[in-house]
DNA sequence: TTTGACAACGAACAGATGTTCCGATTATAC
DNA sequence: GTATAATCGGAACATCTGTTCGTTGTCAAA
């Protein structure tokens, strides 16, 4: 395009707040790319759709866009674009619903298909999605894990893993009792675990490493009362 | 040992419509990933965090994905990944955090504007926003209100009212003790109220309507650990 | 005319990212 | 067991793709 061969392009330029025509185009270029794709357009995309002959033109406008608090970029992300929209629906983060955690059954295996759709929403500020890898859902029948705050009918949220952390809550199968707890995990010298209940008014629980089958980390409970 | 008491994750992979947990995780991952960043992950951004140690490994459950067509992807291109499945993104109610609860201070006052802009999500399976109205959201210091199952650090929702029904735990203040308490309203007759812990393990408290100051009931509580 | 902000161009660079190939390992079917 | 398919690992490779830098062109205001 030659720059200036036709005048349809005319605007003040001061108000900090406007963009041009060129970059309006631009967004709504990436707007309509991205609806089309699923996925946003590279640098070079946006290029040849406007019939701009360099990238760092295009470079230059995104920045004007990204100022202007229009579109948002992840730095050297490729095709990290995002038009932003003035109504920000946020969206809450959906783990899946596996069943029931109670002391006398065994934990719900993933890998069961039964409730395969059933979903539970977590607040997105206070779980991220990078936090949620592995977190399962369960609802507590029963009150034997009143120790850990954990009440009859709370939703748990579990990251199965076979390995924890000292202060982690864990969900653990003490494998001699053959049952389920929900407690805080303090390794101590010579194999010894305790674990200790969150109530801390209450007495730990002195076990062996060996007797201890580790199935899941605790990571948040919501529960919902009156 | 006895078999299955340790389960290791095993399923029939002879249905050529079904997934493998890996998979599943992948696909979940992704799909998170997509609405907290507005842009796919790349493969190795998936490599890191589902702990895999190849890229190839990534590249060949995502071509499993795609044959199952759960999955799209553009053809060398960067984050070309779009989730296919109709999750219909669940919209996350917002309640206002007011500031903190803890036995000794009064409850933050919704008129006042310090936090106004501070809002908190909550999970709208749990909590319809219909059954949001007059609440707001608390963070919890200190444990004196460990025998509600409600421990530092943990978010409460609370509806403020002045009034409350016979079994709600609800937030009051006991004027003679100037404190400020979380417990189950139990009503009793001649002017009697008994404040019950949840945990039922603890003796209730016996006061009076008059020395009862109600503020609000509490309608949920969200905590994250680990 | 001069000046400065805005816009445009091209080339090269560096980093991000998908792809491919080959071998090793593990689970499931027979 | 043995065979087969599924899964995993490492490394190199080829491209995408964003970034940077220097230069040039346009236009409105002083």
């Amino acid at each position: 395009m030659i720059p200036g061969s036709d005048q349809r392009r005319r605007r003040s330029r001061r108000n900090p707040e406007s963009i041009s025509l060129r970059q309006r185009e631009m967004l709504e270029f990436i707007e309509r790319y991205s609806q089309a794709h699923q996925y946003a357009p590279s640098i070079r995309d946006i290029r040849d759709a406007l019939g701009i002959s360099s990238t760092s033109l295009v470079a230059y406008h995104l920045d004007v866009l990204e100022a202007r608090g229009l579109l948002r970029r992840g730095e050297r992300t490729s095709r990290g674009l995002s038009v932003v929209t003035t109504t920000p629906a946020i969206h809450a983060p959906q783990v899946r619903w596996l069943g029931t955690l109670t002391a006398g059954t065994p934990l719900p295996d993933p890998e069961d298909t039964s409730h395969s759709d059933t979903t539970v929403s977590v607040p997105g500020d206070l779980f991220p999605a990078e936090r949620l890898q592995s977190v399962y859902a369960l609802t507590v029948r029963g009150n034997s894990m009143i120790d850990a705050l954990v009440a009859d009918g709370d939703t748990v949220l579990v990251r199965y893993q076979q390995t924890a952390d000292r202060g982690d809550i864990i969900v653990a199968r003490l494998r001699h009792e053959n049952a389920y707890t929900l407690k805080r995990y303090e390794p101590e010298a010579g194999g010894a675990v305790r674990l200790q209940p969150a109530n801390t008014t209450m007495e730990p629980i002195i076990t062996t490493a060996e007797n201890l089958d580790i199935q899941g980390v605790m990571v948040g409970v919501l529960r919902r009362t009156g």
